[in-house]
DNA sequence: AGTCGCTATATGCATAAGTGCATAACGCCA
DNA sequence: TGGCGTTATGCACTTATGCATATAGCGACT
């Protein structure tokens, strides 16, 4: 599931943070929220079910992340009842964990940030 | 001889940050770009004509802008030869100054996240 | 009055991004 | 063997985004 967002109402400061690899984008926020449900359900189409995205869409971006790596982040076999399906590789669950860690220690950056912020942009 | 590889690229970290509020952008780097512009220039189009903007798109841009602050971040005057033109409010300083301290800040952040993250991520 | 330089608005075009539908190839299992 | 659930791909369509151009309205200056 993707991450809840804190609710912003008055002045809230957001932050977006991706990896780039030769210049081309190799793992954001939507990418991070597939690997996870790849990660729980062990299926593309299933994980694009439960992210609401198309297949198509899901597949898309799965593909340019693991071309843009030395390893892919996902290996995938045709074939159903569990014959086939998509599992992280050992590179996709670090870029995954690490991925989400950042996130966390940049978001704890704003909130130290964003009083002073507010301050700074009071009307009054 | 080591099997041909794919160069592997750096992993490099990006981020953006933004303001909302009531859900809505309300100050983005290219908003606080034109900001700049307009305090060093006067003038909405001379400003955009500097940022490479088009000036529907500068226009569109501080328009958005203005509406989401309880005062606006500029005030315009209609009219040519220093009849007219663009200025910022004391409150478009304050936010101005305000977040790009706070871009300075991310960037820091940033930084010392960085390595951990391209060690987690190494393929070999 | 006329012109210049600015803000403000309308309209249409071009491109990108996303969706829906269809289909093929494949692997498991009953 | 047939059915089901996968990955993988193509194609037409819609939606979103951004940009360029043209036009209108205004104020100051000559």
């Amino acid at each position: 599931m993707p991450r809840p967002r804190r609710p912003s109402s008055p002045s809230m400061l957001r932050a977006k943070i991706w990896v780039e690899r030769g210049g081309l984008v190799a793992l954001t926020d939507a990418g991070a929220d597939l690997l996870e449900q790849i990660q729980v359900k062990g299926s593309l189409s299933e994980a694009a079910r439960s992210l609401h995205f198309s297949y198509r869409r899901a597949w898309m971006l799965l593909d340019a992340m693991n071309k843009r790596w030395d390893e892919p982040l996902v290996i995938t076999a045709i074939g159903g009842k569990r014959g086939g399906g998509a599992t992280l590789t050992e590179l996709g669950g670090r870029a995954l964990r690490s991925f989400r860690d950042l996130q966390i220690h940049i978001e704890a950056a704003i909130d130290q940030e964003v009083d002073g912020f507010r301050r700074a942009t009071r009307a009054g």
